[in-house]
Order: C-alpha cells, then structure tokens, then sequence
RNA sequence: GCCGUUGUAGCUCAGGGGUAGAGCAACUGAUUCGUAAUCAGUAGGUCGGAGGUUCGAAUCCUCUCAACGGCACCA
C-alpha cells in the first residue's frame, strides 16, 4: 500500500507502487497530458519515476514554479543534440539551466557564428516535434567512459570517470542522442515547446580554468509559453535603455575613448554627480568619526615590497621609473595610511583611529574585464582604514555595518547582498587569530541584522571579509561595499601603539568601503535610477522654460532666485514653443521645469512640471523655490 | 589575458574594388506659438590605426588598437 498526499491535501491509496504519470493519470486525463514531473516531498524528479513509499507529490506542470528550470534544463539537452547533429565531431561537455535560461558549453575547433544560432535553433524545434521520448539509465561506471571515449567524447569521458565512487552514472537519452546528467528532466522532448531563443555565443574554460582548454558556449533562453518570452526579450531592451554607457552618453554625463581605455572623462553634469556623491558620503564620515587624509599616488617599490603588493600584486600595478627608482602608482590606500598612522607615537587612547581617503587608485585590470564605469583602471575609493585593537573589532564592525545600510538606504537599496568570505587555503596568521576574526565579522554581520552567504575561502590572505553586493538594472551583480579585518599588514609595515600597560601592541586594521568606486556607484546608480535622478543628485535640477519673450525678464528673476537659493538652474529662452522646450528638457532627464508667461510674471507665480509628470503645479515664486531647495537637500544634510 | 562579434558624420545605421549616403542632433534664417517635435536652408566624415594586394581600397589580405557579449580576474 501508497499512500499519497496531494497538494490540496486529498489522500489517495495504491495498492501498489506507482509512477508520477500514473499518479497524474489517477487524477485526470487533463493533468497526465499536462504533466511534466513529479515532485516528491519537496524533490523534482522525473515523471516515470515509481513512488513505493507514503509521501506528499505533486504533479509539476508547465504552469508550477519548478518547470522552468526543467525546461531550461531540457533546452540545453535538445540545443547539445541539434548541435551534434549538425555538427558532426563536436563535443559536449556541460550544460546546465541558468537564472535566465541555459547554455551548453561545446568542444569544437571551427568556432560557430552568429548564423549557426539561427541553424541550431531551427533544428532544436525539429527536434520537439520529433518529440523524442526522454529516459533515465543507470550506467556501469567503465561501460560509461567506454562509451564516450569511443564515441570521442573526452571531456565527458574525463567527467564520468571522476564522479564520487558511491554515486550512481546517470544517463539521459532523447532518441538516439544522450548525455552523462543527474537529471530530472522532462518525459519527452515535445513537452519543451518551442518559447526559446539563442541569444549569444561566448567562450569559457573547461571547469573554468585558464589552464584548460576553451570552450565554446551557447547561451539561450527558454520560458514556457511565447508571451513570457516575449516578455523577456521585452525585459532586456528596457534594460539597455538604462545601460549607465549609454546614458552616460545620451545625458553628457561622462566618456571614454581610446588613449584611455578604462579611464573616464567625467563631463559638467557628471562631475556634478560625482561631487554629490563624494561630498554626501564625506558628510557622513565625518559624523562618523572619520578623519580624512591624502597620500601620494606614486610611491617607491620598496614600500610595495615590504606591504606585500610587489608580491602578490604585482601584475595589477602601472610602475614608472625615474633616474634609478621604481615606482608605483598605488593600486590601494592601506600602505600610505600604515604610513601616516606611524608619525609619531600612538596611544590606546587613540584608538580606534578612522582614516579615511577619497584615495585616486590605479589597478591594470584585464583589458577583456573592462565595463563603462563599471570596471576601469583608474578609480576613487571611498577608502578607509580602521586602526584599533583586538577587543574593538566588533563594535568597529557592527557600527561599520550600520552605517553602510544607513548609506544604502538613503539610496533606495534596500535589498543588499553579504558574502562572508572565510579563510582562504594559503593565508597569514594562526588558526587562532583567524578563529576570533572570523567570529568577531560574523557577531558584526548578525548583529547588524544582515543576512549573508558564506563564500568559503574566498576570504583574503590577511583576513575574512564581508562584500556588500548591489544588482545593477541587467541582473548582474557588483560588490560595492567591503569589510576585511587584517592582522598582516600592521605587522609587515610594523604599526604599533602603546597600550595600557607600557608595552607596545600591534593594532588590527578593518579594510572597509561603502561605495566601493565612486566610479561603480556612480554607474549603479544610473542604471538604477534610469537616469532619473533625485533632485539631490541631478546635475541639472531646474530649468526655467519661457513661452514667449515677454517672459524673458521675469525668467531672469526666477533664475536668480534659484540661484541664490544654491539650486543648479538654467535659463531657456530660446525662441522654441513650450512644447518643444517641454520635450527636450524631458528627454534630458531634467526633474524639474519651471514654465513661466504672461500670467506667471503678472502674478509673480511658476508653473511647476515634475518629470514624467502630466500635471502642472502653479506656486508663488517664492514657496516653489522653499520647496526646491528643502527638497534638494542631500539626505546627509 | 582568452573566445566570439563589431568599428563609416555628434547619435542610430545603409553602402561592400571606380575615391561616401539617410534620419535625428548641430548651425543659419523665418516663426512669439501655454506643457513631449514649427518651417526652410546650411555645414559636417583622410570610413578605428598601420602595412600590403591592385591602375584604383571604406570595400580584399596581414598586423594592431578599442568597444561590445561572455570566460577568467575583481571595487
């Protein structure tokens, strides 16, 4: 006897073992045809597979929140057949269901072209109609490597005869076609539709080492019926309208170009944002018991060597030489700071000392890694150092957290992303030290209510770290914020401070940055804001549109009046309708646009247009520039 | 750095061996018109850069630079 347990709670008994589908089949004829797998107390598997227990299942359909990933799953099966198909010698090594979609990474030496997409994809459809049917097989561990070292499949050879010893060899076949996977996956081929897309071709590493060889991967989407693809693909276009490159362009905010690469132009408008940004977080350094220095960009090796950069980051840092000097154009802050910290002789009383620097730090970062102001070579760090002793680790960093959401949220990120980074293989320091450090970030990361990820020895030579993870407009996702306790610097630098007993101590250092780059944030932010920014941060907040030149003179008073109010105004009077004014200033993102004509200079008023915005607000001159300029006040203010 | 793609006017793009084209933007003139495009005219490019093939190269070949999409790396 089974005894199965339905969503809706309804009890139904077998007098034997039964498989997903004729469990849907008991239930309705509807919901066999519908049927796509079955998922039994809380596990997805495959339909034909034979539930002899007691348990709660339910029958997964196209419309159950865990198809997708089965169809995106099954996507890249059929996509590896239509392949292997059309090209016959092409292997195949891996390829799983994405958070979009699915990819499948192919070994081949002709490298395929856009075309071929459009080839593979037509084939993929012929496939689902073939609707081949799709069958798990439990393999004999060498009968597998046999098979696809004969078949000249030895990335998947390699794979198979590296799986875990107590694991079973899954094989998937569709028609004549199959793959080594652990499933589960639909009954049959037919059951993907045919809402998909190919959408790119790139390439990646086998096992993604740069050692090993390259790899060819097909990127494609898959939805389970056309509307949400199209919705999708919808999706993606609004996206790249928002694109921080190509605002950045529309709006004057900033350019990049050849003689340097990965370097910016920050325009008018946009080093008004960035001033914004840096005299914003300044503001809330300074409240938070920061004090600001600034160290030299170019520094002599021999500083590099002792901080360990000479070592260990080195292929990262622009040298330049002078008569018989190396030096170095700094990549970070920290060692400048060790520097200032050990002029003269410091107290525990001191500490914690906050040190802060809107340090100009240049990085060679891989030309293939750079992404408009994303990524560049030259960046501004809202940098600081924390020098303070052991037992203050975790209030520094409690204190550091709450002020980073604090930061965050006057930015509308409410939703922030912490990965613990623990202790990396190769690292300074004893398991002691490394015990309390990790402990004292995690005590800070939970008592600053963040929930976090571990990311296991993903954390520095020196220390554990938290990042701070923001998603940009796309989907992609970029640190920003940072928090690294280091315990080698100090000590390779010799800091120290005297303590309460005479002796002298080493201090702790707590690497931290909110923004990260003001360069980064800066490019989060437009995407996030499409451009749209609060009155606070637009570079241009008002314009002051007139409709006929009889206005000219009144428009000059309310200009003024903006400016002595400190707000960013302009002045359109241009012999163009309102219409057209209205559209252009539009466009350019400007929030607000004060139209002003007859009636408004009679009456010493503004008509008010809000960005977006259908409606006009008419308001005395006076109380609509109160308004602006309360309005425009950053939240640090 | 690796793989693929792309570089033509400020922007979006067409042209594909016989020495460059459109739309928008820009500029000039006219229009004084109340909330997302007034009309007319003018100007603008050594076709990313360097070599080569050719009587002739934006177009074909080689190298190189940059950008774009990934991979790897990272704020």
């Amino acid at each position: 006897m089974v005894a199965i347990t339905l969503p809706d709670g309804n009890l139904r008994h077998f007098d034997r073992p039964v498989s997903g589908a004729d469990l849907a089949a008991a239930i309705g004829p509807g919901l066999a045809k519908a049927a796509l797998a079955v998922k039994v107390d809380g596990v997805v598997k495959d339909l034909a597979t034979v539930i002899d227990r007691n348990a709660h299942v339910e029958i997964v359909t196209r419309s159950h929140p865990d198809a997708l990933d089965l169809l995106r799953h099954d996507a890249a099966h059929v996509m590896a057949e239509a392949v292997q198909e059309l090209y016959p010698g092409t292997q195949i090594t891996f390829g799983p269901a994405t958070e979009t979609g699915f990819y499948y990474d192919f070994a081949r030496n002709e490298a395929f072209t856009p075309d071929d997409l459009e080839k593979i994809e037509a084939r993929m459809r012929e496939i689902v109609d073939r609707d081949e049917s799709i069958a798990r097989e439990i393999w004999d561990r060498d009968q597998a490597v046999r098979w696809f070292r004969e078949h000249g499949e030895q990335f998947k050879a390699e794979w198979v005869s590296e799986i875990p010893a107590e694991e079973q060899i899954s094989i998937y076949r569709q028609g004549e076609w199959l793959d080594l996977c652990t499933g589960p996956h639909l009954p049959s081929t037919g059951k993907l539709g045919k809402a998909f897309k190919l959408m790119k071709l790139a390439g990646a590493y086998w096992r993604g080492d740069p050692k090993n060889p390259q790899l060819q991967r097909i990127y494609g989407t898959v939805w389970p019926d056309d509307k949400q693809l199209a919705q999708y693909l919808h999706q993606l276009e609004e996206a790249e309208k928002r694109d921080h490159r190509r605002l950045g362009r529309e709006m004057g905010l900033f350019h990049f170009q050849e003689e340097a690469a990965g370097s910016v132009f920050w325009h008018p408008k946009g080093h008004t944002l960035y001033r914004m940004l840096e005299g914003y977080i300044r503001t809330r350094l300074g409240r938070a018991g920061y004090v600001e220095v600034k160290t030299p960009q170019l520094i002599d090796r021999s500083l590099w060597e002792a901080s360990g950069h000479w070592d260990k980051f080195r292929e990262n840092m622009f040298t330049a030489e002078t008569e018989d000097r190396v030096l170095a154009l700094k990549p970070m802050n920290c060692p400048g700071h060790v520097q200032i910290f050990r002029q003269g002789i410091t107290s525990y009383r001191d500490l914690p000392l906050r040190m802060a620097e809107f340090g100009s730090c240049h990085r060679n970062e891989a030309s293939g890694a750079l992404h408009g102001l994303m990524r560049v070579r030259q960046m501004t760090q809202d940098d600081a150092h924390i020098f303070c002793m052991e037992s203050q680790i975790e209030a520094e960093a409690v204190a550091f957290c709450d002020l980073l959401q604090l930061v965050y949220r006057d930015f509308g990120f409410d939703e922030v992303h912490v990965r613990f980074s623990d202790r990396p293989a190769v690292r300074a320091g004893s398991d002691a030290v490394w015990d309390r450090a990790e402990a004292s970030l995690r005590t800070a990361v939970e008592a600053a209510g963040l929930p976090y990820v571990v990311n296991p020895g993903e954390g520095a030579f020196y220390g554990p770290k938290l990042e701070f993870v923001l998603r940009d407009a796309i989907g992609r996702e970029w640190q920003c914020g940072t928090l690294q306790l280091d315990f080698v610097l100090p000590e390779r630098l010799d800091a120290s401070y005297i303590g309460e007993d005479g002796a002298k101590h080493r201090p702790v250092m707590l690497h931290r940055a909110i923004f990260g780059s003001l360069e980064r944030f800066a490019g989060i932010l437009i995407e996030h804001y499409a451009g749209k920014f609060p009155l606070w941060l637009a570079p241009l907040q008002v314009v002051v549109a007139t409709i006929t030149s009889d206005a000219d003179d009144y428009a000059a008073e309310v200009k003024a009046a903006l400016d002595a109010a400190g707000l960013r105004a302009e002045l359109d009077l241009r012999n163009e309708k309102i219409t057209y004014k209205v559209r252009e200033h539009s466009l350019a993102k400007v929030p607000v646009l004060l139209v002003v004509g007859k009636r408004e200079a009679e009456g010493q008023t503004v008509a008010v247009r809000r960005l977006g915005g259908k409606e006009q607000e008419f308001l005395a001159l006076g109380e609509a520039v109160h308004r602006l300029s309360v309005e425009a006040a950053s939240p640090a203010a």
